[in-house]
DNA sequence: AATTTCATCCAAAAATCATTGAATTATTTC
DNA sequence: GAAATAATTCAATGATTTTTGGATGAAATT
């Protein structure tokens, strides 16, 4: 990831409803929501959850696919991995030391066996 | 973290300047860099990379210390830490399965044997 | 083909942010 | 204590972003 990139990736989420619009899609990876239901759910008019939906867009947060008469959002992990590696990569490159106990942090959400049970 | 740290500590590294001025703090850990410093080395003028440190500061990315007339400024590793854990979090809570992968990616850079050699 | 639904695009007003000359504060040196 | 150095604060201007009413586009339904 560019610097370029990254700068509009973080104006994205310097914003409220955008950031929060992104985060409800994370939490709804990996089936994505429609915009009205963002919208629905944010308490915003749709034509503001819209603008808000082509920033994240075209900064590679979120990717879209239109479904019949609707268009659904879904969060882009892969994205929010380049980003955090852009974050990481000074401090990797530089000082691996006083990188590893930030990473080391990190690794607390693993999958393990009990993460296989669902309630159904 | 809170949303509207989350928030103010995107926005705080929205801008290019402050961007690599961060970036030049954390490849100058845990040493850091006088503020004219910073500003010499990107080439802006003080006062205005004096009102972006001020910004880096409030968000958190930043921590500052005076040294006789200079004032030292420092790149917050913790605060990365945080800033990453907010956006891994919603990820890890409920499908950690999706995120297992992307937590992977980031353990590429570990302390290994190689990178106790300096060239000194 | 007219209507309904879901969504984006347009344009203009309001709000926020970036930049920088000049003034100010803090510290050291002579 | 005056001069020099390092940095911040102030204030004003210019630039960018956010918001939203209304118009338009795209797909389904009747």
């Amino acid at each position: 990831m560019e610097i370029t990139n990254a700068t509009a990736s973080f104006a994205a989420l310097s914003q409220d409803t955008r950031l929060k619009a992104f985060r409800l899609l994370v939490s709804h990876e990996p089936e994505g929501l429609p915009a009205g239901e963002v919208a629905r759910q944010l308490s915003v008019p749709h034509n503001t959850m819209s603008a808000h939906l082509a920033v994240l867009s075209r900064a590679g947060w979120v990717v879209s696919q239109r479904q019949s008469r609707q268009i659904i959002y879904r969060a882009s992990l892969s994205h929010m991995d380049s980003v955090i590696q852009f974050l990481l990569q000074d401090c990797c490159a530089g000082h691996p030391e006083l990188c590893a106990s930030l990473i080391d942090s990190l690794s607390g959400c693993r999958v393990n066996e009990s993460a296989e049970q669902d309630n159904h």
